[in-house]
DNA sequence: CCCGGCTTTGGCCACCTGGCCAATAGACAT
DNA sequence: ATGTCTATTGGCCAGGTGGCCAAAGCCGGG
């Protein structure tokens, strides 16, 4: 007697992502995919509809991204078990989901194998990361972690605005805002502003 | 009497999007995946090996990416089909497949049905592109092109280098500098040189 | 052969930048 | 309650930035 397969539901914005996904989980008798969801609210209602034993969520999507579909899941349903799967493997995005529920984190470039292990292991209840992904964690958590504030306004950098149109829009003055940008230099161990926000860039603080 | 498979060789750095990616093809009977490459190195190897009537290649990929492996492999199979398989859909991506060489640009988020028939069409000779891959070429060509040298100051100036810095490292006056500065800022239609980053990993300019 | 674009160069000037000094008030954790 | 972290604010200064004026040589396409 076999045990019943696992059922999945699959979140990403590429259907040839999913389709090929899909057809792979199909083939392995343990596993089994009910819905496929291209984004946020599809995944919400197709969650509540059928109530899968887990999601395997892309982070890489449109408008309303991975981590914040992750949020509002885990706000209806504060158990529900999530995989993330990410081609980014971006510091931010990998703490950013564990900080938002999620049971896992796995890379697009693990091998089938090891996705397959990842599913049953985080469906056991465990914390899943790819090694890759650990490994990825201990190097580049030399780098600290920026403040709410920082972040916003590192995000107005991004938009070409100068310290005191940054003070006018927030409310603050000239100097409080040349104080976080100060502190975001540091933080993100950039010359000036500009590195500032490449910086921004590779570690997914920024999404293009 | 069936016409025999299209042969096909598969590169992708995600080894879960090339598993998913290769049963999906696999299962129609019009094609038959006869290699799989994760690198620009095993790529050419694959090629040369295989000789497959089509080269499915994602763009996105560390050290060498999709363009460069591109170029490469026309440069050694001038008659190479190549259908470029991406998931960005950055503007400057496309246009640079294209320069190389690429028979078709399909985006990820397309249906199956559409990523077979590009397949299909690309092999017949034609030049193929996704619906909604000629919609943004349509709009975003607004921005004009960044000239050779604009493109490498650009990538100086993601690296938080001054224009005096810049000069130094490139041979020229800093006033030269400055008037490339100058140029991107016009064509990118940014306020400074942070913005200009920013826009230059918005468009694709500079990958993270 | 001429036009257009790319690359190169100069000076002047108001403004913004980032580094340096130090300090206070509130929030949250221990 | 004590301590850590964060957000907030001030002034001074050398150096970088971007806008404005204009112009020359080079190369490839029409």
């Amino acid at each position: 007697m076999m045990k019943p397969p696992l059922q999945l539901l699959l979140t990403d914005d590429h259907a040839v992502m999913r389709a090929g996904l899909a057809n792979m989980l199909n083939s392995q008798s343990a596993f089994r995919v009910v819905g496929e969801a291209d984004d946020c609210a599809a995944t919400l209602e197709l969650y509540r509809k059928l109530k899968p034993d887990l999601l395997l969520l892309d982070i890489a999507m449109p408008a309303i991204d991975g981590i914040e579909t992750l949020r509002q899941l885990r706000s209806e349903h504060a158990r529900a078990c999530v995989l993330m799967l990410s081609s980014s493997d971006a510091e931010e995005d990998i703490v950013h989901s564990f900080q938002a529920g999620a049971s896992g984190y796995i890379s697009k470039s693990a091998r089938p194998a090891e996705l397959f292990a990842a599913i049953l292991a985080c469906h056991a209840g465990q914390r899943v990361m790819s090694p890759n992904i650990e490994r990825r964690l201990a190097e580049q958590s030399a780098g600290q972690a920026l403040s709410v504030r920082e972040t916003e306004v590192l995000g107005l950098l991004r938009k070409g605005l100068t310290n005191p149109d940054i003070a006018e829009l927030l409310g603050i003055t000239r100097r409080t805002a040349k104080a976080h940008v100060a502190a975001i230099l540091v933080k993100l161990e950039a010359a000036d502003r500009t590195e500032a926000v490449s910086r921004g860039f590779e570690r997914g603080l920024l999404k293009p």
